[in-house]
DNA sequence: CGATTTGTTGACTCTAATCAAGCGTAGTGG
DNA sequence: CCACTACGCTTGATTAGAGTCAACAAATCG
């Protein structure tokens, strides 16, 4: 890890020039919530471990940021990708149940925990926000789970899909993240991966301009895997 | 389906006689708002389809649920179980994303969601058990979804230790549900799931006194699988 | 520019799916 | 009561798809 466990919390640096499209996706806290100073985090740092407090919320600014276990045989499974807009670190418990880093150089801001259930007891509107974030985790990892009962082919193009919903570019898009964590989402191997770029490629399903940069074509084909 | 698709709700029939562990695993809802006449649904027998208006929440008395989506080959993945005490139906969109249907006689009360969701705009008790249960619900996918990222024996293992924890009966119980149901759950088919129960009796970390009634024996190799 | 990481491709292996019988129990009707 | 059937479950043989191991190419970084 190239930075180590820096702590993040309070990190002063200047806060990133905001792009466009930052902070603008609605839920996931009211934004009066999200007022501490952004924190940036280089591309692989971690922000907690498995185990840790779970103290803070965070939302994502600018980059991404994924949570993920490391199994018992080593491998390591993501939970889920948190893009710009997106909300993290809602648990049921005190303790995290999975560990986060960043994926790419990114800004995130952070609140208490406590500050935000605290206010939620008096102010149903926050109430109903928290309900939704759970409920848009759960929409996600519900999305996820089906994505791992499917074959390579169709695990891409759900994925594939997914990314291209979320990241509001329409079917041209440049992915946050490299082949190790898209491997480690869909519980198939970075050999794997490539081979299912390669072929979707050849076929003209999707166009590579470069490793990350993806085009994506035939979206009849993509769609009828991905149900 | 044995009795068709009938109507669940308010279908008018002499209540269950609760047994000792009836409803009172906390949470899912506030125990005054489930107050309807308790339905009793046959087994394999539909309580809504995926698409249905989502309009009702909830919560088992006894027997067991499943939910489940049906994909485009034709294999069909079960989303969750919900065992008595258990509540399910709360979603996030107006519509149901899985299909929900008894997988053993079943009892099962409901009520309007909307009533529900009006009593959390005032009462932020209502509403954090709101966000506890979908925090729950989330738990709960996480684990399906870690599930789904192992091998087979791996996965039944999970699988074990989950029932054994969520029945409350302690290290013997009688599964609720058949090889079907267990195998489009884990995303395995019925033979792999049926040649696991015979290696863990063969190796001696489970005995099972019928197909459903099974004692784990070994659960220090079951909990060591399982992460 | 070389060094190192990241991604691609190929050959082979292994796990779980598929296909195909067979078994056992529960329920039915003669 | 006992065949007969039906269904759920188990077992075996073979196949297909993703993993593993190994080499190589391409991109990125210092």
């Amino acid at each position: 890890m190239l930075q180590g466990h820096s702590a993040i919390i309070g990190l002063k640096q200047p806060p990133a020039p905001a792009g466009p499209h930052i902070a603008d996706q609605t839920f996931a806290g009211d934004s009066r919530l999200f007022q501490g100073v952004p924190a940036r985090i280089a591309r692989y740092c971690n922000i907690y471990d498995e185990g840790d407090a779970a103290d803070y919320l965070y939302k994502v600014l600018a980059g991404a940021v994924c949570t993920y276990k490391i199994l018992v045989d080593g491998r390591r499974q993501v939970a889920s990708f948190y893009l710009p807009g997106d909300a993290f670190g809602l648990e049921r418990k005190d303790t995290q149940p999975f560990a986060a880093e960043a994926i790419a150089a990114t800004t995130i801001v952070s609140m208490k925990k406590s500050s935000v259930l605290d206010l939620a007891e008096n102010d149903p509107n926050t109430g109903r926000e928290l309900t939704v974030w759970a409920m848009t985790e759960l929409f996600r990892a519900q999305r996820h789970l089906l994505m791992l009962s499917q074959t390579a082919p169709a695990r891409m193009a759900m994925f594939l899909l997914e990314m291209a919903e979320r990241l509001r570019t329409g079917y041209e898009f440049e992915l946050p993240m490299g082949r190790r964590d898209i491997a480690d989402y869909l519980g198939l191997t970075i050999e794997t991966i490539s081979r299912m770029f390669t072929r979707f490629q050849q076929t003209g399903v999707i166009e590579l301009q470069s490793s990350r940069r993806i085009g994506l074509r035939d979206i009849d084909y993509l769609t009828a895997l991905s149900e």
